[in-house]
DNA sequence: GATTTATCTGAACAATCGTTCAAAACCAAG
DNA sequence: CTTGGTTTTGAACGATTGTTCAGATAAATC
């Protein structure tokens, strides 16, 4: 046998992605052989080869793409005072990350198995997003609407905190997306003010 | 060739975990075979077999040893009022895991490559952690030491913010250990008393 | 010194790994 | 229908995987 019936690249490519994708966040990287995302996409292993130059390739570009989206994504957010973008920031983080658990997982557990060039791309793109909140912080102390000691650190802990929601929450759960939305931006708002209730009643 | 001179389970059995650790933690477990491990150690592969049944258990007991390790030096905190225990638990927290980088990345990185009876243990152990965390800030509440919407969702956030220490810091940088543990103290302090007027309508 | 026990080697096992490639079968265009 | 390009198969490659085990040597015990 050869070419199959309804064979098509641009029904396969997805596939060969999305079946990559799910495999890598839900066994790892190197858990998983081209022969297991072959059964998913209901191909032969060889067949994987007109759609990624190697293994590793498919990885660093699953991880680009997220990367480069999520770049794309943040950069539309609306300008304005620092608080506000941070509101923004905070809720969209959530329900971005919420949106696509299988390529947050692999972006922040793969590293480790990329090669030193792809590695230094991927950690280029997360600096960039992380650069976006520290700007934020910033500017807001900058303002004199954050108290605040340190940016750098504040965005490390607030981007850590928040991507913590993946690990946790579950749709249909006790709570709904937007309530956990809320409660995060209830206590990262509570973090850069300064304590003691100055601010009003 | 057969026994080698000074060859003693007591030095034997610590090096193979320290390898295992050692690798799991910068490869992966699956990334690492028992010949990798074994070379470290200075020792044929077969040899890693009278110190573990197979490399499933070898990675599952490093990771219960840990959490066990990490449940019972929390219980030794002293007891107090919710603030704190608040505080001593955020800088026990950090000092711990920046401690042991090896065994907090595996512990949080493989549990996927856990049998299913094996990752059912740890995760009881996980949720023990949790729910330390999270009855000092029920504690709190009750208490109304604490203005918080959910202790559940506080505890699984401040963990998460915490943990995510090890992603960035490195002893020798810009700052010391203790000062991170101010800042991130400062900042979950804030996150858990009233703000004047930040609570979300 | 003799015997027992502890520890390791080195070879072997079947299974699986990522990758290549000629041949085959399908699709699209003329 | 014919031609040319696209897509997949299926077999094959050498390398590596986790694990087992008989035999050999060192250490410990008597």
């Amino acid at each position: 046998m050869a070419r199959t019936a309804g064979s098509h690249s641009d029904v396969t490519g997805p596939r060969v992605r999305a079946a990559a994708l799910s495999l890598f966040a839900r066994h790892g990287y190197a858990a998983v052989s081209m022969r297991q995302i072959a059964r998913d996409v209901g191909v032969q292993a060889g067949a994987l080869y007109n759609y990624t130059p190697d293994k590793q390739t498919l990885l660093f570009e699953l991880m680009r793409d997220h990367m480069v989206e999520l770049l794309e994504a943040v950069d539309g957010l609306p300008a304005g005072p620092p608080m506000e973008r941070l509101e923004h920031f905070v809720r969209f983080h959530i329900a971005f990350h919420h949106d696509r658990p299988d390529a947050v997982f692999i972006a922040y557990m793969e590293l480790r198995n990329l090669d030193p060039d792809n590695f230094s791309e991927i950690e280029a793109l997360r600096s960039r997003y992380e650069a976006v909140l520290e700007s934020i912080f910033s500017d807001g102390v900058t303002a004199q609407a954050f108290e605040l000691r340190d940016a750098k650190v504040a965005a490390m802990a607030v981007i850590a905190m928040l991507t913590g929601v993946n690990t946790w929450f579950r749709a249909g759960g006790r709570l709904s997306l937007s309530a956990v939305q809320d409660h995060y931006w209830d206590m990262v708002h509570k973090m850069v003010v300064s304590a003691g209730g100055s601010i009003q009643p």
